[in-house]
DNA sequence: TGAGATAATGTTACCGGTAACATTAAATGA
DNA sequence: TCATTTAATGTTACCGGTAACATTATCTCA
């Protein structure tokens, strides 16, 4: 049944002592007489006495809570791309005896919860995944001035956020240079929509490795990030009849969506086409065929991203407006 | 800048006026004069003011905010069945202006948080996926008293939680049957690891339909609910030399693992061994090959769960102890 | 033995809002 | 014109905790 939770002062009632007594024994025990500290301690138990968190908000707790926000624009609700990173994260947080809390940025609703926790102190810190979810909110946590990290892409200096993201012009070139190093001269790039740095810089690499090797033709179509798109973009490609010996995609979904694509219209991989992804989801592991792709240190960017933050929230500034780390190429089968 | 955000007091004073008026302009503003009520409006568009929400809880308003709770125990975080489920359920909560949280449930940090949240009244409802996340919880729940639905796994009706699920048996009955028609006779069954419903229900109906049809040799094998797990499981199987025509999975992750671990022993499918999963999520629709599996209807679970819960929380009483909605079985290449 | 330290608890005020009731001034009406 | 609504605002108390300071009673030790 729905035993109302009883307040400080109730306990104190049936104690006979001040609600204060009763407010030592959670906050500092040490000061209260052992007796009493017993009897007040089985009275909580007895009648299941739980303080009300918000009550001790407004009185000036901490609340030990990092907000995580995430948007989810996949079938995934949380990307796959953020699960290692957000365990490495929360795993290191509950080490420090924080918790934490998902913010699902959908629509105007999530982001006035999403104030209505950070101007109420409900939070200590914040981790942003993926970057600039939108300048509006960037500039609502600047008023509310809350640690925060941004983990995903690379936040301009302007921003004045610590930001923690993963080298893509090195992981793109090097993914291009490894393709051309396998014979592939007429390599097509599948991009994401998007306007954020990642999307500029990867595409860079893939225009200047190609033009440092002297190869004219560039193959770029641009799609939805998600395996959808990357089955579009491929149908599209193969339609449109240009000649293809490789494709490198903006990301694994894409990638795993190309793969299908090339499948159904019978083409070999690796031996028709080359396909490499971005990202190093866990999963394209265990794709037919397993998907070659640029790895990210997702585990690292968890962990830098929970450190730093608790750093800032600790008072240390750091020196550096963020962290840049670098890529791998895993090759696997589909390249 | 950090600009330290208002309080009602400040502004009053600012306004000339006293705090009560100012939390009507809030609350009640048609209650205010109108030329006040702009002055007002004025003042804290400009101070850049925001009601504090844990002091507004405290007084007593209502969060209207949901949370969900949710187990991250794959490498998707909120794993990929709650995807749609989900999205349909913020949408129907955002609709009906509802804002959401999600608690991912990973240690006992994550559960102090969450009870610290129920019992300070902070959200109106809970929904709460995969069912049973533990005893511990579920009894801390009904202390609490909040208004609560269960997503995924059949409640017992000691349970007394509304709770929304699917045909376990029979969508298994329905794949087991489909292999036989298709002239299978040695069918293994993997299923995951647990103590849930689901895995009873389903391991019931592959028993039952081998039985009817008369064939004695039951091939089980049981693994983590993983795509790893799949392949781990296929692979043992493999081994073993037992000989099979066909495995049915408790899950797509498990599935998708063991089209991986075929693939890689170089049998075709579903020439070899037809393969057939449980869940229907999206993507394996673009796997190679696309996985045949018995589907849920994430999209009506999901919002059943918003409804549902939102009725509870109006008051209305439910009739039913909860719904089990029917599966389809999504004949794809894998079987 | 009495002044001062110490331990244990109580009192007050406050965190930032809210509803309920009280007050004031202007508007209404017989 | 004076009692009576009505509109607008103020006052008080409370939600459930907290820190800071005040008050006791007991303990030390010169």
């Amino acid at each position: 049944m729905s035993t109302k939770n009883p307040t400080l002062e109730e306990i104190a009632l049936k104690a006979g002592v001040s609600k204060m007594t009763v407010s030592r024994v959670i906050n500092h025990p040490e000061s209260v007489n052992p007796e009493t500290l017993g009897k007040i301690l089985n009275l909580m138990e007895e009648m299941n006495f739980q303080p009300k968190f918000v009550a001790r908000i407004l009185a000036g707790s901490k609340p030990k809570t990092i907000g995580f926000v995430v948007h989810s624009n996949t079938d995934f609700i949380i990307a796959p791309f953020y699960g290692e990173c957000v365990r490495a994260a929360t795993e290191w947080l509950a080490s420090q005896n924080y918790r934490h809390v998902l913010f699902n940025l959908i629509d105007s609703q999530s982001k006035s919860l999403f104030t209505d926790y950070t101007t109420s102190s409900l939070l200590d810190g914040l981790i942003v995944f993926e970057g600039f979810v939108d300048d509006d909110l960037i500039s609502a946590l600047k008023k509310s001035g809350i640690p925060t990290v941004l983990v995903g892409e690379q936040a301009p200096a302007t921003a004045e956020y610590f930001s923690i993201s993963s080298d893509n012009y090195g992981g793109a070139q090097v993914a291009v240079e490894y393709l051309i190093s396998k014979g592939c001269r007429r390599i097509a790039y599948i991009t994401g929509k998007g306007e954020k740095p990642s999307y500029f810089q990867r595409k860079k690499a893939y225009s200047d490795v190609l033009k440092a090797n002297s190869i004219e033709c560039e193959i770029v179509y641009e799609t939805e990030n998600s395996i959808e798109g990357g089955i579009r973009a491929a149908n599209s490609l193969i339609d449109s009849n240009t000649g293809f010996d490789s494709i490198f995609c903006f990301s694994d979904l894409i990638a795993l969506g190309v793969l299908k694509s090339l499948d159904e219209a019978d083409m070999k991989i690796p031996d028709d086409v080359r396909v490499i992804g971005f990202d190093g989801l866990k999963f394209t592991k265990s794709f037919i065929p397993s998907l070659t792709t640029v790895s990210q240190n997702m585990k690292l960017m968890g962990q830098l991203a929970a450190t730093s933050l608790l750093k800032i929230i600790g008072g240390k500034s750091l020196t550096k407006s963020g962290v840049v780390l670098p890529t791998s190429l895993t090759i696997r089968d589909s390249a």
